[in-house]
DNA sequence: CAACAAGTATACAGACCTGTCTATTCCATT
DNA sequence: AATGGAATAGACAGGTCTGTATACTTGTTG
């Protein structure tokens, strides 16, 4: 038997905080939030419900720490996969819609968790609607970043019209999983290329 | 006090029902779907249990019922407004952001109702998530007639681009709804020049 | 007037939800 | 061996949810 005891009680490490944020965010993200309830956190989790009220104070607290989890994991591996494959500035504009690509083809797809979290919590006040906000704030200054890196004349513009094929990608073939929607990051990344095209210019690298 | 009865039973002019319908339609998509109980809808619309049960099998039947209502509506509204504004095929594109950019400037806007509601209802197999996928479906379809009229060589190609667009700025604006976030809809129209140019050559019409 | 259709009010069943409380077990360190 | 922190099981309170059942009102039509 593993010691699943920490020696800072609170620290991000504390094993059983771990396995119900990891069980949290896997149900949060395919069932939905209002319909995963905490008793079957608990029970896919195997942790006792006083173990959570210990960690969390309340469900919000919980979700806000999947979603935190989700944030650093998904922009952890969005970049990382973007500069592995491509070195040029072009290049990593369209390694983008790849690594969509790549996301969709998941048998276990269930859309951008931090859209659906904010279609459930409508309330733009609400902290849980306020951290999918920034997560969006983050994905589009690494973009930004990108096409700063790309000497765009208006990194800026050029990033936020790529954002937003992302999250059309995206949120199409969430809605629309089946019928020839498979094809919609590559339909972006196409479109992508002609924006870039028009940004950059046709020769630049 | 107006006749509120109806000579056919189950007709969508059924007075009562049409109170039920509304109001849903506007609880729901202000709320979500979860988050608002049959309870309140009551009464909002001044109408008891009873009579809900009596015109819907289930709070499911409701729901269906108003994103009817809303597709309906909206793709109508879409429709007539891009016909209204302007004559040409790139015109008629260019319209389609006028009329998000209006959509988003609206103080109660919290989205598209059919995104939110395939977050909520997660499996593809729902029928509130099918009534989405269908709506998603039909708002391309009419983009795709517009792609044809404008004689464009891939008209399915460029309506597909033009959709992720939309999508994409109705996301970004109901996601992070503050900050510059209100130029989505400006965003996407200049990116749609840059893919309609592309697509038509840039002295089509 | 009588029959009828539509809606109302109200209570209720049964399920599920979050969050709390208590008593107990386990295990490592002292 | 004793102590104490962490987790456990399980019951429970109090609320909300959907959907049903019953008895009543109202207005229209034959």
């Amino acid at each position: 038997m593993p010691d699943t005891r920490n020696p800072i009680p609170d620290s991000p490490l504390s094993s059983k905080r771990d396995q119900l944020v990891e069980n949290a965010l896997k149900l949060f993200e395919q069932e939905g939030f209002h319909a995963t309830g905490i008793d079957r956190v608990l029970e896919v989790a195997g942790v006792a419900k006083m173990t959570l009220y210990k960690h969390f104070r309340s469900k919000d607290e919980l979700i806000l720490a999947a979603l935190r989890l989700r944030d650093e994991r998904w922009r952890n591996s969005f970049m990382r996969s973007i500069e592995k494959k491509a070195k040029t500035p072009r290049g990593r504009f369209l390694a983008i819609f790849d690594f969509l690509a790549e996301w969709f083809a998941d048998c276990k797809f269930a859309g951008c968790m931090f859209i659906n979290a904010s279609a459930e919590y409508a309330d733009h006040d609400n902290p849980i609607h306020a951290a999918a906000a920034e997560h969006k704030r983050l994905v589009e200054k690494y973009v930004c970043e990108l096409a700063s890196q790309a000497h765009a004349p208006d990194p800026a513009a050029l990033a936020a019209q790529l954002c937003i094929l992302m999250e059309g990608a995206i949120v199409l073939t969430q809605v629309c999983p089946s019928e020839n929607r498979g094809c919609a990051a590559a339909v972006a990344k196409q479109a992508a290329e002609v924006l870039i095209n028009d940004a950059l210019g046709e020769q630049a690298p």
